[in-house]
DNA sequence: ATTAGCACTCCTCTTAGTTGAGTGCTAACA
DNA sequence: TGTTAGCACTCAACTAAGAGGAGTGCTAAT
């Protein structure tokens, strides 16, 4: 168990290291307002502190960084809830000024305000498409063997994709198979959709249409394809910024990363709800050793659920992330519950 | 007038430090095959070719590297058209097999494949959604003030956006809203459509619809919101692999300049066919002062047309890029035309 | 006209020395 | 007994000096 002054020291020295970047001295921190005691106090609690693996030298004459365990404690039980700013709120209240009717306009105006008040990378999940229902199923048939498939949701999301037709599809065929796709599918969610098509509505069709196998089957391929959320990014090249990041290498990991879809996905926790903070190498990607990522969710309507997560260094400055966080959290949820009722 | 001699060694000297990106010595273009002459012959010419602005020195005792106008000239005289490896034009065939009727996927594809190709960036401008032409054109009411406009347009493109209804709107009146959408709109062209909302559609709606002056203007600003074409990046990082880029700010800049969509547009010359190259600070943007980029388009079906741009340092492989990107613009349009067609 | 030879330049790499921030330990102090 | 002043020690960061080498420009010989 650590005393209170160790608390206090740690406390500081974390602070510090977040501001500065540089490891911190026991002269600097008994500088401090509310540091009492001397230097030569501050290194023996330092000694200890090291050993009790709180923190770390650079090498033997350097002061102190904080090492994972330490930021984890740190972030454990020395985050005093802080609040935020008028300033920075007023900034995210002007996400909602516009009164934009389109979820991912807000969504893609809160990754860019995120990163401008973090100063960090920030990369927002819009609701996951896949949970959907479906509220109008319409095909356009563009060409003798072309036709698109339109789904538009219930929250006004509209999925499309091409498709051939079968040879000798009539006119008539396509607005039979439309009709009898609506009478079945609307209502349900994307994700059932696929079972549904090849379980049930499969049987149907043959029944009236000619060549319905085929037909469904460029269906279900082409409406499976875009089953992952939109993912939306703010200040990608922030980390720039940051001194840890002035290694091309570590950077470009970084970016790369970013660009993979899986990987960007697996950096959350879904279905889980609350401020998630992950430190340095308890992030399962070995490229991101050098990172944290904060992470929540957020509600869209009543089922619907996106995600936002913060990527900055691991010396970052969790207090005013996860209070930003929080914010916006509570007033994404806010904004698209109040949408939907209205 | 530049004697023969000195065209041999201008393009000994700008093949080599494209190869190598190292200051390049009398002593190592004596070495050549094609070269018959000793160094100090070459020192002499390279001291005139210097004099005439086509190349430089790093210090006082470096070797020669091309200047801006060196690589103009070596681009304008010296690019002996090279066919490419057949294991390249392979490759790009690659993007072809897989029958993909989605011209969005063919170009995403393209992008990947040419930045790997080249080891530079790629950036891939779909076809301008403005001037696709209007197949259908339909209103899926979400509430009773929402609904989304959807526009699908004769190549399959679905343009959406969700917009308010006014008060008191029935059905009914969405109804004939769209039947007379649909008859006055049908192949027009997205662009075309604003006009023509406004001017006579309107007239037309007011005499059958209640307050068509509201709906009618949700709709243009809907409707003209999303009006650039799509761009599509491939090897984004790539150019962290360039020795000249191993400079933060100069890789910051240029990644900054690729989120913005403005500015992308800017490197390309709309309407102009073939292939196009700007060195250095040929290029509009100070961001780019340091690269080249080679620019040409590719037709999708009979009006549209598409854009392809490779981004490189000025030392970039002139001879390869262009010869990849002869092959990629002829692949291209040929694809989407035969496409067209059947 | 071409080229061998040579003095000269200047970048790059290495080594040595200096500075200063910071530590750990010991001994004195309250 | 906990705290602190004092001091020797460590090591990164900076500076200066010197050696090596790739390359040039010029001159004189071929």
């Amino acid at each position: 168990m650590l005393t209170n002054r160790q608390l206090q020291i740690l406390q500081a020295i974390v602070d510090d290291f977040i501001m500065f970047a540089q490891p911190v001295g026991s002269r600097q921190i008994s500088k401090k307002q509310e540091i009492t005691f001397s230097p030569a106090t501050i290194r023996n609690e330092m000694a200890d502190l090291e050993e009790l693996g709180f923190l770390e030298k650079t090498h033997t004459s350097s002061g102190r960084v904080p090492s994972e365990k330490g930021y984890r404690f740190y972030v454990d039980h020395l985050l005093s809830p802080q609040g935020i700013n008028s300033r920075d709120i007023q900034q995210i209240q002007s996400i909602f000024n516009d009164r934009l009717v389109e979820v991912e306009h807000i969504i893609r105006k809160s990754a860019n305000i995120l990163s401008e008040l973090t100063s960090y990378t920030s990369i927002l999940l819009g609701p996951d498409v896949q949970r959907h229902r479906v509220k109008r199923f319409s095909i356009v048939p563009l060409s003798s063997d072309a036709a698109v498939a339109i789904i538009v949701t219930s929250n006004g999301h509209v999925e499309n994709r091409m498709f051939n037709l079968p040879p000798n599809f009539t006119a008539s065929d396509l607005e039979k198979m439309v009709n009898i796709l609506n009478e079945r599918l609307i209502g349900e969610s994307l994700e059932d959709i696929h079972k549904k098509l090849e379980a049930e509505v499969l049987t149907v069709l043959q029944q009236h249409v000619q060549s319905a196998d085929d037909f469904i089957r460029s269906l279900v391929t082409a409406t499976m394809h875009n089953s992952e959320s939109k993912i939306f990014y703010g200040g990608k090249t922030n980390m720039f910024n940051q001194p840890e990041f002035h290694d091309l290498n570590k950077v470009r990991m970084i970016l790369d990363l970013m660009e993979t879809t899986s990987q960007v996905q697996s950096l959350f926790h879904p279905n889980e709800s609350g401020i998630h903070i992950r430190i340095g190498s308890e992030n399962k990607q070995l490229e991101m050793e050098n990172c944290s990522v904060i992470t929540t969710t957020y509600s869209i309507g009543e089922e619907q659920q996106g995600a936002i997560a913060i990527i900055g260094p691991t010396r970052m400055d969790y207090k005013r992330v996860v209070a930003l966080l929080d914010v916006m959290r509570m007033d994404l949820t806010q904004a698209f519950t109040k949408n939907r009722s209205d």
